[in-house]
Order: structure tokens, then C-alpha cells, then sequence
RNA sequence: CGCGGGGUGGAGCAGCGGUAGCUCGUCGGGCUCAUAACCCGAAGGCCGUCGGUUCGAAUCCGGCCCCCGCAACCA
């Protein structure tokens, strides 16, 4: 059986966080899986790069925008690969073998007439500075309430996909094909949105060129929703690549639950229209949320750096973590203490104890060789029976996309062995003459549980079988997944050693104490190879930032340099507050009356969750006093507050002397 | 009345009509092979709140309160 699995491609804006990495690690660990039970699998990511923000972002660092992408797209590459990820292909989307294949189909789009030109008749209102589609107009004016004026039919010139022509299809499909889009939360609002109604999609711009040229249109570039998406087929060679004709359509689109939408949507109806096979399943999974209930983001500052983790605890444990943690169809929780408990509880103490203490014991009573299994008891009947519930156990669930459960079902297995060391004993069998044979049949029961938690790891946890089988003195060819309930594999006689603890118990006191900015303590580590590899990535990582000191702070970049003309179209002023009040039904928006040059202005101020009214009223602010007037929550807002703010702070910036309002600032 | 998720022992979750369960933590005991790990036992919950349906509700229905996403607004 084939089996192409897929994450979408990222965004390199910034290096990769702990949602990418989810997403990564679950795929790897299906595609693993698969790989064992022999399937023939297509593992595929890659990056997401032609978005206009790269641009902004590269130009702001003076920087070539391939230039600046293709750093980033290193550290995605870095961190999967210290994340042991098996991916088969990585696609960046701005390689040729990209280009190629989304311009051909949205030639062909264009050409069968799915694709078309039109001079986006949107009905613009000028105050609300927003487009409405016809069919929200009130009485041909603008839908929103506290507007209610005329709009005007403004054009622009675009070029549009069909997607209105396809809906019925589509939700045909969806209802037809439960499995398509999981779990069921998703697929039940994908179909009330598609139920919605759906507008034709703008797949063109005109505003910038970095992206993929409308071959028959240069100077329109494609939509990046659309050139994303066709790197599922475009990384396969299509249409006549040997990988496209192999593995298409995919078995899993696996993704954060933010973008189900265009991959349940867009995606399908761009398909249908080429007349090329659905994917299979299209599955969202949670996100990592912060232990307080928050997202996880970078101006909360809980964002974690991948590298620095996984310097710190091992690849194997993060990725159990992270695994373990994202309970199937809910969002996942996220803190650091949370995973140091985790790894100390399930890995250390239960998984990597159980494995130093069987093997300690064969070491000391049969000097590290393997005994010769003798007669089972009902203990090893229960083991047996209960190994097999667990592999079918596994099975189902990684079938169902749900590796946290998968886990835990090992997890049973896991406990059950140490219940099984206390029952048997073996320290007071081996001091009885005549409990000899029952020693012997323990302590082979022991090694045969390693070598199948060797296996049944393996598709989560890629460093730890290769480890546990080397304990054991056998080689790769024991990971055999249909021998995942067997216990008389292991030949008698083969030579165990006690080795190193595989998950050293963690001191998270010991982080705190040491302060940010430590090395990592080695000995803690020891058991994790090739951290040296580590240190010096995570350390290049950090200096080709340029960042400050501080490690910690992501500042936004300085923009483009503009001239002391430019600077002085701006006309900042000194106002005086004289009342404040918060707009209603709003959470963040303030309403100011201020006093500016003898004159009496309102501004919206996006303040309120930083001040009261009342410590605003009797401030000398700076507004900026010519900015054009816009209309916020139906109030018009006459110029704009500065405030400095970073990761959440912010301060509104004041004038202490007593300057009158309407004293220029410059 | 914008859309959605949720409020269950100290923490994190499961249960979704019939004696309230799991993981971690806590306490007591056991063991000594092991990474102060392992095993056994215990304490600890009026299942957000008010009302309704029912022989019976954490579980169904309605009102209310609170939390969290998204969206609307960050001029």
C-alpha cells in the first residue's frame, strides 16, 4: 500500500515554533509507522515563500528577499533534521519545479474558463475603507450601521477562480466521504460554511511582483493560497512524474486547525475543476495553547526556542511531548514544567527504568547473557495477552490519526512490566536454588519487553530503539512490527549490558537557577547524542538574528529609509486630553475628546486595556494631527495616539511641560 | 443577541441518562533489582450557577455567571 503524507508548507518568516513543529513531528511519526508496517510511504513538507510580507521583511533588513528566505528556510531544515524528521522531499515554492507546474494550471483554469478577468466590481465605501459584496448591501448602501451611506462601484482589475460553480460538488463529496475532513468539529464547520455560500476567490494581485507571474498576465502575480497549495502535486513531478502517478492523491493532509479551511475548500474545488483526484483525508489537529489558558505567541513571550529545547531534553523526549500532549480533536497545553513532568514521569521513572532495572538484574544474576525462556505462567499469559490488545490498540489509533492515544495505550504495557518486575521478584529468586528455571523465564520475559518497546517507540521516538536494541546486543533487524507481540524472538545467549540511563531524570530547579543564558549541563545529557551539533547550530542560530543581547526580544524590523521631506508631511502636535471614555462593545478601543490648536477633536485609540479613562484625562499627548480620518466602530476618529509598545506593554508617550495643545512636535 | 470551544477532587483531562474515572501531585505502607526510581493502599469532588424534564442527570432542556479562541474594530 501507498501512503503520501503531507504538513503544509511554512511560512519562513521567522523559525519554525512549537505548532510547526507539532505538525511535523505527528507526520513523521504516521509516516514512520507506515514505513514499519510496510507500507510505501511519500513523506512531504517544505516553505511556504511567496508572500509579500517576506519582502517587507527582507527589504527591511536590506536584505535580497531569496537571500533572506533562504536563511530561514535552513533553520526549518536544521530543526527538522534534530527532530529526526523522515521527510522524503522538502519543496520550497520558489523553485522552478514549482513555477512551472502553478502556472501551467492556472493557465489551464483560465483557459477552461475557471479562471477568469474581471474588474472587481466591489462596492467600496469610502469611509469604511471596505469592500462589499452585493448581496450584504442594505438597500444599496453600505451594511454597516453606523455608515449606512452611499457606496461606490469601484474597479480594479483581478482575476478570480470559480469557486461558486463547484460548491455543490463539493459538498456533495464532503457529505458523502465522512473521513474526508476530521475530525468531526472541523468537518461540521467547513460544511456550514460551504452551506454559507461561496464567493469566487480573487487569485491575482497587481500590488507587488515577488511571487509567480500569470504567464499570459505578467504583471499579475499569482495568490498565495493558490501557488501553496498546488506544492502537494508540484513536489510529485505532475502531471507526468513517475512520484505523481505513484502516490497522488495524498492519504493525509495534516495541518493546524487554522487552515483547514483552504485545504478543505480551496484545495478540493481546485482539483475538481483540473479533474484530478481528492485527497483523502484533510485533518486539523489543536494547537499548543500556554499553561494560562493563552496562545502561544511571540508578544506574550512564551514562545520557546525549538533548538534550545531540544538541546536541553533530547529529541526523543520533545517529541514524545509533544505527541503525548495534543489529546486528539482538543488543543494541546504547553509549559515547560508540564514537560519536564512528563519526561521524568513517563520516560525516566516508568519507560526508562523499568529498561535499567530489568537489564541491571540479567547483568547480575546471568552475567549480562541471555537466559533461555522456560515455561509461562498465567503472569506471562496476562503479558502476552495484553501485548497483543496494546499493538491492536496502536494500530487503530495511528490509524486514527491520534498518536497521543497510541501512547498511552504503550503505556499500559509499560506499567504492566513494572508490576510484573514486583510480582516475580527475581532478587529473591535468584538467592532460592530451585527457582533457577522461573529466574531464567523472567528475566527473558524482561528482554523480550525491551525489544518490544523498541518497536512500538519507534515510529514516535527514532533515537530509542536503535539505543534499547544495542543494550541488548542485537541489531536494527529486530525492529519487526509484526513481532510487536511476540516474546520468543530474542535468541538465548546473546550478551546485555546495563549502559547509561536512556532518559536521565530532569532537575527543572536546576534550569531556573542557572540562570537564561547557561550552557547546557552536559552530564545531563550524555545519554543524548551529538549534542555538541546541537550547541553550535542553536548558537549560530542565535548571532545570525543580530540580535542584541537579550536573546529573548523579537523587535520589528526598521523599515525602509525615507527622506527628512517625507518625515515632514507628518505633523505631530502636543494635545491635551479633556475626556476619555471607552467605545462600547469594544475591548481595546478608546475614545478620546482632545483639544489640539484651539480646536476640539475625537480619536479612537486602541488603548483601553492599558488605561483607564481616568488616567488619561489632564495628559499633553502627541497625536499625529493630519492623518486622514477613518471611522472606528462608527466613530470618526480625527489623527492617532503614539504609544510605544513591545510584547504587550505599552506606554502612550507624554509631554510634561506645560506646552499648549497644538505645539508642533518634530 | 457575531461564530466557536470550555467550566468535573490541588493541577491537567475522560465520562455525555442509571453506584464519578484517569494521569500527576499529596499522605501511609511495601520492596531493594533500578534513574530517591518501582509496587500496593488512602485521603481529596454537592461535576460553574439557578430552574425544568425524568423513577433517576455531570450527562437532556432553558436562564444566568465566568474563562478561552476567532471575527469586528488595533488611525
Amino acid at each position: 500500500m501507498k501512503y503520501y503524507i503531507t504538513t503544509p508548507i511554512f511560512y519562513p518568516n521567522a523559525s519554525p515554533h512549537i505548532g510547526t513543529a507539532y505538525t511535523t513531528v505527528a507526520a513523521d511519526a504516521f509516516a514512520r509507522y507506515h514505513r514499519m508496517k510496510g507500507d510505501d510511504v511519500y513523506f512531504l513538507t517544505g516553505t511556504d515563500e511567496n508572500a509579500q510580507k517576506i519582502v517587507r521583511t527582507a527589504e527591511s533588513k536590506g536584505m535580497d528577499p531569496k537571500r533572506y528566505v533562504d536563511g530561514i528556510v535552513e533553520r526549518f531544515k536544521s530543526l527538522w533534521e534534530e527532530l529526526d524528521i523522515s521527510n522524503d522531499d522538502f519543496i520550497r515554492t520558489t523553485e522552478e519545479r514549482h513555477h512551472k507546474v502553478v502556472k501551467a494550471l492556472f493557465t489551464k483554469l483560465h483557459d477552461q474558463g475557471d479562471i477568469y478577468k474581471s474588474e472587481y466590481e466591489g462596492w467600496y465605501c469610502t469611509p469604511c475603507e471596505t469592500f462589499w459584496p452585493e448581496s450584504k448591501l442594505i438597500d444599496g448602501k453600505c451594511p454597516n450601521p453606523d455608515c449606512g451611506r452611499e457606496v461606490e462601484l469601484l474597479k480594479e482589475e483581478s482575476y478570480f477562480f470559480k469557486l461558486s460553480k463547484y460548491q455543490d460538488v463539493l459538498l456533495k463529496h464532503i457529505q458523502e466521504h465522512p473521513e474526508f475532513i476530521q475530525p468531526v468539529s472541523r468537518r461540521n464547520e467547513m460544511i456550514r460554511f460551504i452551506e454559507g455560500g461561496l464567493e469566487d476567490l480573487c487569485v491575482s494581485r497587481t500590488t507587488f511582483q515577488w511571487g509567480i507571474q500569470v504567464p499570459f498576465d505578467p504583471k499579475h502575480v499569482v495568490y498565495v493560497w493558490l501557488d501553496a497549495l498546488i506544492n502537494y502535486i508540484s513536489a510529485l513531478g505532475f502531471p507526468d512524474g513517475e512520484l505523481y502517478k505513484k502516490y497522488w492523491p495524498a492519504d493525509v493532509h495534516l495541518m493546524g486547525k487554522d487552515i483547514v479551511r483552504f485545504h478543505a475548500v480551496i484545495w478540493p474545488i481546485i482539483l475538481i475543476a483540473l479533474g484530478l483526484p481528492l485527497p483523502k483525508e484533510v485533518y486539523g489537529h489543536g494547537w499548543f495553547l500556554s499553561k494560562e489558558g493563552g496562545k502561544i505567541s511571540k508578544s506574550r513571550g512564551n514562545v520557546q526556542d525549538s533548538f534550545e529545547l531540544i538541546q536541553r531534553y533530547g529529541s526523543d523526549a520533545i517529541r514524545y511531548f509533544l505527541l503525548h500532549e495534543m489529546q486528539v480533536g482538543t488543543d494541546g497545553t504547553y509549559s515547560e514544567d508540564n514537560l519536564v513532568e512528563r519526561l521524568n514521569s513517563d520516560l525516566a521513572n516508568d519507560l526508562g527504568n523499568f529498561v535499567s532495572r530489568s537489564l541491571a538484574m540479567i547483568v547480575k544474576y546471568r552475567n549480562g547473557l541471555l537466559p533461555k525462556a522456560s515455561e509461562d505462567t498465567a503472569l506471562e499469559q496476562e503479558l502476552k495477552a495484553l501485548s497483543q490488545e496494546v499493538k491492536a490498540k496502536v494500530e487503530e489509533r495511528m490509524e486514527a490519526l491520534d498518536p497521543a492515544g497510541a501512547l498511552e495505550s504503550i503505556w499500559r504495557l509499560v506499567a504492566r512490566m513494572n508490576k510484573y518486575v514486583d510480582e516475580t521478584a527475581p532478587w529473591a529468586l535468584a538467592k532460592q536454588e530451585n527457582s533457577q528455571a522461573r529466574l531464567d523465564q523472567v528475566l527473558h520475559t524482561f528482554a523480550e519487553a525491551i525489544r518490544i518497546f523498541a518497536i512500538l517507540c519507534a515510529p514516535f521516538m527514532p533515537k530509542l530503539p536503535g539505543k534499547m536494541l544495542q543494550l541488548l546486543g542485537v541489531d536494527q533487524e529486530m525492529l519487526r512490527w509484526e513481532e510487536a507481540d511476540h516474546w520468543d524472538v530474542l535468541p538465548a545467549g546473546i550478551q546485555v549490558e546495563k549502559g547509561q540511563p536512556l532518559f536521565p531524570r530532569i532537575d527543572l530547579s536546576q534550569w531556573k537557577t542557572e540562570g537564561e543564558n547557561q550552557n547546557v549541563n552536559q552530564e545531563q545529557n550524555n545519554a543524548q547524542q551529538s549534542t555538541e551539533k546541537l550547541t553550535e547550530q542553536a548558537q549560530d542560530q542565535t548571532s545570525s538574528e543580530n540580535q542584541i543581547s537579550e536573546g529573548k526580544l523579537e523587535f520589528e524590523p526598521i523599515k525602509e529609509e525615507i527622506t527628512i521631506d517625507e518625515f515632514a508631511k507628518i505633523d505631530l502636535r502636543v494635545a491635551k486630553i479633556l475626556q476619555a471614555g471607552k467605545v462600547e462593545k469594544t475591548d481595546k478601543l478608546m475614545k478620546l475628546e482632545i483639544e489640539v490648536a484651539g480646536e476640539k477633536r475625537t480619536i479612537v485609540s486602541g488603548i483601553a486595556q492599558h488605561y483607564a479613562p481616568e488616567d488619561l484625562v489632564g495628559k499633553s499627548v502627541v497625536i499625529v494631527a493630519n492623518l486622514k480620518p477613518a471611522k472606528l466602530r462608527g466613530i470618526v476618529s480625527q489623527g492617532m495616539i503614539l504609544a510605544a509598545s513591545q510584547d504587550g506593554v505599552l506606554e502612550v508617550l507624554t509631554v510634561n511641560k506645560d506646552l499648549p495643545g497644538g505645539a508642533r512636535v518634530k
